[in-house]
DNA sequence: CAAAAACTATACATACCTGTATATATATAT
DNA sequence: ATATATATATACAGGTATGTATAGTTTTTG
């Protein structure tokens, strides 16, 4: 990967969630990025193009961050669903968090045909369903309930988070969690 | 009121939750409402304007169905907080509704010192305060807490149903509210 | 009926947006 | 050292956005 498109991946990541997607400029982009536009059109064919690939890698970004996380702290798969909002906390107070793309990027494109729209619909399902392997291999029987309703939990939280920085939103979140798994466990 | 004037709220309603607000354009909002421009700014001085109102107006038609709602099926607080999600999901299901002003509103105006910014987190703070309210007349000790992960519970499965219709996300979150609002009374 | 208010129609100024065309400079590699 | 890929600089085409200016029409009201 070069460095240039790096840069402007890791530019446009950050003025899409801090001033949004659509009031961000290519010019804008490539400015802050100290590039020209024949740069990014080289890289990415067209604005679209570089959203898409923005979200894919945010994406991708964290999902392997709480993999290892999760993977280096414990293997018992019980132990693992419990600890998920704990990391999630980590994450979300780290300093560069910017907010989750795919949660911005559906309000600002709404339309079901738009393909930022469907990839953001995609990647909110995706982590639906690692969260719901989680819960199955911790044996919950309503596995996919439970991972609905933690995903509720961290699009609520990080919505909230991204409002006003330090709400406290996670730190409920995670308490409210931690009740919604013991509740599963049980049953 | 004037007729117009409710016209335009109504049409810039739909058009702001159904294509975003930024992708709106007034020419567009004018066209729908079948008047011109000169209308439009004659009752609203900008586009600004206009999206401000259309989000006081439309917290404050929620915040008056949900408490009548509530007033007038039971008396008693704490039949009021467990019958909360209830409304919700009636208000979610219902063939109007198109979304959350201020939830989509804070996403595409991310900045802190925007107006329609501002507005977005105040109205979500007070949807906040008022659950707060009603668990507190329900004797639940931490109020607050409770009414931040009802809350989250409530931007969550708004969320999940922008994106996509029909999800089930009220559902599940109505039983996790329940849950989390049984714990609160227990403790 | 006549005056005033409300509304329409249309053109336009200004600014910004995405995307491209053209020409030039700078590394890198064989 | 020279060809090739990479990046820059800059101008511009075409579209769309908000907001205004001007003139004409309809509706309401006294």
């Amino acid at each position: 990967m070069s460095a240039l498109k790096d840069k402007l991946l890791l530019v446009a990541t950050d003025l899409f969630q801090t001033r949004g997607i659509n009031s961000t400029g290519v010019d804008t982009i490539v400015a802050v990025a100290g590039t020209t536009k024949m740069t990014l059109y080289k890289y990415f064919g067209s604005k679209e193009v570089l959203i898409l690939e923005v979200l894919k890698k945010g994406h991708l970004d964290f999902q392997n961050w709480i993999d290892e996380k999760l993977n280096a702290s414990s293997k018992k798969p019980s132990d693992k669903i419990q600890q998920l909002f704990d990391y999630i906390e980590e994450w979300v107070n780290s300093p560069g968090f910017t907010g989750v793309g795919f949660i911005k990027a559906s309000a600002e494109f709404p339309n079901e045909e738009n393909p930022i729209h469907q990839l953001s619909s995609q990647q909110s399902r995706e982590f639906r369903q690692f969260i719901s392997k989680l819960a199955s291999e911790a044996s919950i029987k309503d596995a996919d309930g439970l991972a609905l309703q933690l995903s509720l939990l961290f699009e609520g939280a990080v919505q909230a988070e991204q409002m006003k920085r330090g709400s406290g939103a996670i730190k409920y979140a995670k308490k409210a969690a931690k009740i919604l798994i013991d509740g599963a466990i049980k049953s």
